[in-house]
This record gives structure tokens, sequence and C-alpha cells, in this order.
DNA sequence: TAGATAATTAACTTAATGGTGAACTAGATG
DNA sequence: CATCTAGTTCACCATTAAGTTAATTATCTA
């Protein structure tokens, strides 16, 4: 993994297990044992995606007791938004020539049934 | 890697080389070589980079003589940007509460003074 | 045909990732 | 104090990633 923030995001973002806690975060904070609950995984595995999450400043941890609870640090996600809006432009293009193409297609069966 | 294509398309632009390959493809269409130029990396390296992206989806490549061009393929920077976007409402809401907190701070600083 | 150019594939090294079980630390509670 | 609960750290293993040089394929051109 590439040290600079913005990779550092994506990376954590590539496992679905990570960004399933993410999605879990956004219902409020929660212990790790509360985290761990849906995944078919050992503790250790996730303690090593929380500090992944936490490396990449997309989570935050406290203490309370024993617990270590964390919640959401929206953060990374607004710069990995902004990176990608820049390309919205292309997308936004390409589903226009999609619509033309089909709009052709259709266009061109009706003639084809006349 | 995970399989998954969400998955896929963040573990791609997790790196930075790609990153800027990418934006250098929103200027259009780029030999394997124009690609190359601005990388101090050997050609291997680059077309190790380019399958991966490919492999994302993210530039589709075509031929002509001796060249293979790569354009940009939008469409996972949007699906991307999609599940990145679920969580617009969790920064906007952090740049409320620290707009909040410092025009706190300011109000507490103009008591202070008075 | 011979050689130059564009790019990939092969074989390898090194480092990082993602997982495990076992041992450990910190705090709550009988 | 003894023990239970929450979570981390350690030591290890298998897989993948990212880079290299050398060899190979494909196409153009003298």
């Amino acid at each position: 993994m590439k040290s600079d923030p913005l990779s550092a995001a994506f990376a954590a973002l590539a496992d679905p297990t990570r960004r399933a806690m993410l999605t879990r975060l956004c219902e409020g904070e929660a212990t790790v044992n509360e985290i761990a609950a849906p995944f078919d995984l050992s503790l250790p595995a996730i303690s090593k995606h929380l500090k992944v999450l936490e490396g990449a400043g997309l989570i935050s941890r406290g203490r309370s007791a024993q617990f270590r609870p964390c919640r959401l640090k929206p953060g990374p996600l607004k710069d990995v938004a902004d990176w990608v809006e820049r390309y919205r432009r292309f997308w936004d293009e390409s589903l226009d020539r999609l619509d033309n193409y089909l709009k052709e297609i259709q266009h061109k069966e009706r003639s084809d049934d006349a």
C-alpha cells in the first residue's frame, strides 16, 4: 500500500469486509464485537481490518471500560468523492452516448418494421 | 484483491501511478509508451498497471498496427461515486459540526474579551 | 528478408495482505 | 483474589502485488 492518504483510503475501501464495517458504522458507534458479529472471521482478523480503517482515517476509536467503541470519520470519504467527481463528465457522456445509441437502434428497428 | 467489481475498482484506484494514468487518459486515447513516459518505471511494470486497470474495467484497449491505444472507461468510477455518495451526509454533518464548533469558539472568545 | 519499434509474457525477488491460534493486557465482577 | 469479558499483539502461513531483467510476439519499414 502506498502511503499517501488518498491511496490509503482507496486501499482500505478495496475490501468488502471493511466496506461493510463502515456501512455498519453509519448506524452509529459500535464495539469491536458488535462490528465482528456479522462476519465469519476471527477477532484478530477483525482487529486488523479495524486497524486498516483507522490508519486510513476512516474511523476513530474511543475507550469506555474494556470496550473500544469505533465511529465513522468521513473525512477521507469526502476526499475519495472529490477525486472521483472529476470524472463525472465522462460517465455522463458515456451514458448519453449509450442513450443515443439505444435510441438509434430503436429508430432503425422501427424503420425496419415499416 | 477481492473479485467483486467494486473491490477491484477501489483496489485499482489505490495506486497513485494508476490514478495518474487515468488522469492522463482524460485527455484522450494514448498508447502504452505515451502513458509510460511520465513514470520512472520499466515497461513491463506499466503493462501490469494497465492490466489491473483493464481488469477493473476502468480502461479498454484497442489495436492499431503495433500500438495498443488505451481509453478511459468510466463505468466503475460511477459505481465508486455511487458507493461513496451514500456517506455524503456524514461529511456534510461533520463540516456542520466543525462550523458550529468554530462559531462557538469565536463566540466564547468574544465573550472573554468582553 | 532483416531490423526497428511497440508491447507483452516469463521467471524471479521482495514486500504486503489477510488469515489463523495462542498468549497477553485491561477492566469488571463474583 | 479469581475469573470473566473485550480486545490486542505475537508468531506464523499462504497468497497476492509490484517491481526487475530477459526473452518473445507482432507489426511496420528499409
